[in-house]
DNA sequence: CCGTCAATGTACAGCGCTAGAAAGATGTTT
DNA sequence: AAACATCTTTCTAGCGCTGTACATTGACGG
């Protein structure tokens, strides 16, 4: 199972391998007979390039890092997929790296690990701070995505989330809640987003003149269902009273309307519940879920624009786009009536 | 932001490039000294090896490719973490090629695509039959997944499919249920899985001595939750009586629970249902729900058990190996009173 | 005090492909 | 028919690293 090389093909044909090479590459000035010629040659051997031989000649290797915390969360994996799309459409394949937010794959996804492995990488940081992110930047064209750290010298996609959080409570304001919790804070996240989401939250309460109460920020444990769950379930065990959830991620929200099944609460009639991200599941919890999307296929498109003018030379300060997002409205918090 | 190569670091330290590459992979015969002052250099420069070059010169890549129908399957996305986990304690890193269930993208993930580029391929086929992949088979060690199509000489990894269906069929009846019905059979399937699944659904029938109805098939239009939902509302309409569901997917089972939820029927006191793949979505439905359960990282370590001995060299005829399953029971069908 | 053998270190030929310079072939113009 | 312009095709020097074959060194026994 001797692998076929070009020049194999340009002896069988007998032509010089760039001939051949031309052929592959479906240059011009090539005699048509003479390509028919090479082509047949090609097809008998059935040689395949090799891509490995082709990088490390024109020094692009046709190939992008996705560094994301964990594949199978609903929102990275359909984030992925998107990315994915978008990778294919502008002739990259994906490598993905999962880090599982911890800091050590974090870091390596930044160092030594790519070297002339890929065109760029694509980064969402979790435990990263930017400062980290700044030391290490290897060269490699880099762009961030969500919001836990922004260096000032690299490129980052991102949504407004402080608008975000602020259109959840907004909405939920409009039906009438007036006790609005917050889930959740996490003790180990470091990220930015969290905060921003908070903030929009409270903006939300202050601009209607509701009085913020701290009781109603749960804290959660990690990022699973069943910490929001916990969560919720124990605020009712402590007697807080509230009428609405914004939650910081579709899989909290799904906890807590379990949480809020399993204490008899009726949701959106006692407790309307907004989630976050907007994945698949949201469409298909009883009730259905109401949640905060971000435009993933934009965020996709965005990246690969600033990675590619990255990867063509761009050599500036970091860029940042901001993308847009919107509510989808369903069940557990429908419009006001 | 020229790249620091090995010859650099050489000629920094004042010793060959050989010796330099010997205290990379931290060979044995470098004398402490001169392991030393090479570090240094190779600290002071910045050296990071350029791995496209070591994999020309080495022929092997360290990378595999994980060809899945979809990223965001949650079934797949589990699946591929499992995968992405092994390959990182095997020394692998992982590129993700999603074919979208199309049969020119599957063909495109065993012809050229992937030439030179892997050292190996675990491919899901959904469209693909035995001998296309046998006829394409491009000498790149490859694993199959799923039941789509085992061709005589290449590896497979899959479940129990028939004895599966038997235990969710079995479940059902010894809670009492006697109107069974199999969700969801397709069209443009022409996959073996859902007809084993059927098979052992059927087998299960009979040894109970309940009689078959075709009407209790119900067929979905495509792998989507939404279908799921629909094939299960339409058979509720034309006023198909069942009080059992055994469903080949989990998506299509959340569909289910839905569409009888929204019918008023109570699950499981009125119908009883049983899905498929046991993705995280099963514990956070409501009711939560009983699946059968592949066990995926027996999938992720069998595949790689296989890849790597076809890797190593192994040219014999195809394993099949079928890894265990179990029966989640969750809220959806209980065990019996 | 020399020959021998390990232990270390060096030199260099590839791995398979690309791309630009140079050469060859063909056709056109005067 | 010579001179020139235009296509085609060949030649060949890398891309950066590895592994083999060979050179050097120093230690040690005879």
């Amino acid at each position: 199972m001797a692998r076929v090389r070009l020049i194999d093909v340009a002896e069988l044909a007998g032509v010089s391998m760039k001939t051949v090479s031309n052929v592959v590459h479906n240059y011009p000035h090539v005699a048509p007979a003479l390509r028919e010629k090479v082509q047949a040659a090609i097809d008998q051997l059935g040689y395949r390039p090799n891509l490995t031989a082709r990088r490390l000649a024109t020094g692009r290797t046709g190939m992008i890092a996705l560094a994301i915390p964990e594949i199978d969360h609903p929102y990275f994996s359909e984030l992925s997929r998107h990315i994915a799309e978008e990778a294919t459409r502008r002739g990259y394949r994906v490598i993905i790296e999962q880090t599982l937010s911890d800091p050590v794959a974090e870091r390596a996804v930044l160092s030594d690990r790519e070297a002339g492995l890929v065109d760029g990488v694509i980064f969402h940081p979790v435990r990263m701070e930017s400062l980290d992110i700044a030391k290490l930047d290897p060269g490699t064209p880099l762009v961030l995505l969500g919001e836990a750290a922004m260096p000032v010298m690299t490129d980052h996609v991102m949504i407004d989330n402080i608008s975000a959080a602020l259109d959840a409570t907004r909405h939920l304001l409009a039906r009438g809640c007036r006790r609005i919790a917050f889930l959740g804070v996490i003790a180990a996240d470091i990220t930015g987003s969290t905060n921003q989401r908070l903030l929009g939250y409270q903006q939300g309460l202050l601009e209607a003149g509701v009085q913020l109460d701290p009781e109603l920020v749960f804290t959660a444990l990690e990022f699973t269902a069943e910490a929001g769950l916990r969560s919720v379930a124990e605020a009712i065990e402590r007697g807080v009273c509230f009428d609405g959830v914004v939650s910081r991620d579709d899989r909290f929200a799904i906890g807590a309307l379990k949480a809020l099944h399993d204490s008899g609460r009726s949701v959106p009639a006692d407790v309307a519940v907004v989630g976050w991200d907007n994945t698949f599941l949201a469409a298909y919890t009883s009730p259905t879920l109401t949640s905060v999307a971000p435009r993933k296929t934009a965020i996709a498109a965005a990246a690969f624009d600033l990675l590619e003018e990255r990867i063509a030379g761009y050599r500036g300060v970091g860029r940042h786009r901001i993308v847009g997002h919107s509510l989808e409205v369903r069940e557990s918090a429908p419009f006001a009536p």
